[in-house]
This record gives C-alpha cells, structure tokens and sequence, in this order.
DNA sequence: ATGCATGCAAATCCTTTGCAATTGC
DNA sequence: GCAATTGCAAAGGATTTGCATGCAT
C-alpha cells in the first residue's frame, strides 16, 4: 500500500473510489468493466468514469500499465517494481498467471540477426492451466 | 493471391473492394484507417464499413489476424503459412520490421516452470531501427 | 436471375470531457 | 477554505448494423 501513500506526497488525494480502484489492481490484471463492477458489488459507490480518470492517473504516474492479451480488451496492471513477467492465458477459463522468465538470450538474438536497438518487450502465452488440462 | 482464390472457392466473391482491403495487407499490418485512406487515394472506391466488414471476414475465415503494438491501435495482419515470426517496431519512425525468431526454448522454459500448457504466444519488440539509432 | 456485398445512415460501444457539487487535507 | 476529485450528462471516436441498391457469378 506504499504507493498510495506515494501518490499522497505528490499530492493526490486518497480518496474511496481511488483507494478502491487501486485495490482492485492487486491481484491481477483488470480491466476497466471488471474494476467498475467489482466496486459495485462491494457497495463501493464509484462512477464508470472515475475509473477511467484513476486508471489513467496511475499510468501517469508509472504505477500502471496497460497489457493487452489479443482477445481486445484492455487491461491494466500495477507495474511492481523488480518484477518482470510474463503471463500465461488460459484460453478456457480465462485465468491469468504471472512467471518470470529468462528472454535475455532471446534480445541478443534479435539483436545478433538485426541492426534493431532492442529497449523494450512484449510477450505472452496462451494455452490451457493445470485444472483445465485435466477437466476436458 | 491464392488465398483470394481460396476464398472464392469458399463461396465469397472477390469484389474490387475485397481485393483492395486484401492487397493493403500484403506488405505489412496496417491499420482500419490506414487501408481505408490507402484504398481512398488510389481511387478505389469504398465505405469505411466495408473495410471493417472484409477485414472481419478475413479474421473469420483464418487468413487475417490482429496483432497490438501496446499504441492503442489495432492492427491487421495477413496470416501466413510456415512464415511465423514477430515484430521490431521502432518507437522513433514506427517502422515496421519482421523477424524470424527460434522461441521453443522459451515455451519449454515456460512448460518446465510450470503445469501450463502452452499453445501459443504474442511476442514484439520495441526500439529503435537503424536508421533512427544513427539519426539521433 | 439470385443473393452476396456494398454504401449510407443510424445505432452502439467504449472512453473522454465540461461543469457544478462534494470532499480530503 | 481551497483545490482536487467526483458524479452526471453530454460529447467523441471507433466499430457495427439495418436496409435498400448494385453487382459478381
């Protein structure tokens, strides 16, 4: 919860609908619909729009980034610091798992093939987890 | 141009604007209104609907697919056989690059870490081509 | 000739914005 | 108290859809 009090020192309030969207992004990524209904069922009274204005403000802020898994939605994850992943989609239940992973070799070879300045990556998987592999 | 053939074979007519949309693909992922300006100056008329309608055909008939560079723009991109690779894109010019990579390793690091089945992944590049690199 | 594909306009969806009221500090 | 934040409604942009007409086969 450090980053909210960061947020404060530089002067943004902490208020319900803020400290309820940032929640919100804790566990996994989300998107816009599921952080909005979410609050909803936790009687947390927030407006659609708030959520734009706070997602927006988080990515401003270098708290958040948008990941986008090809199925076009938007989603939204907090950026935590010394934690580089990945994620692996299950196509059938829809979950979302985080793993670290070693691409550097993959940059050099890139690199190696190309006259490409390699700076930044995107990368993600999709397949089935453990439970789904199993309950087909 | 077998795949417009393919197409009629399926039953689908090949029109001057169906043809149009499909040759904008040809070179590279483009955007809705990338191929809808292109097709515009050089004349061949069409509604931007119809871009929408034969790039969404496309998609359905498994010939098209939609890749994300994380700008906020969707992209469209010809799906060709025995030709995967990814992408270099250069955040200075936008320039678009395709890269042949040998990404197995990747996917047994993933299947080796974890019980994920993995069946297939998105993966892009992000920096500077050369001639931005020496531009600068 | 037939019915698929198109253009056009309206509808829909997602996101942003203006503004007055509210609230955190 | 004052400025930041909010809700609400309206605006904007992207995409989809309904329908009558046109065109590929």
């Amino acid at each position: 919860m450090d980053i909210l009090e960061e947020l404060k020192n530089n002067g943004f309030r902490i208020t319900p609908a803020r400290k309820g969207v940032f929640k919100e992004l804790l566990p996994l990524p989300r998107t816009v619909e599921e952080i909005y209904s979410s609050l909803k069922e936790k009687n947390i009274k927030i407006d659609l729009a708030s959520v734009y204005r706070n997602i927006q403000l988080f990515i401003r802020q270098g708290v958040v980034h948008e990941v986008d898994f090809g199925d076009g939605k938007k989603r939204y994850e907090l950026i935590k610091k010394d934690n580089h992943h990945h994620h692996l989609i299950c196509e059938n239940c829809g979950s979302i798992e985080d793993i670290p992973l070693n691409e550097k070799f993959l940059i050099n070879q890139v690199e190696k093939k190309t006259d490409f300045k390699v700076q930044g990556h995107f990368m993600e998987f999709f397949g089935h987890c453990m439970n789904c592999q199993y309950k087909k």
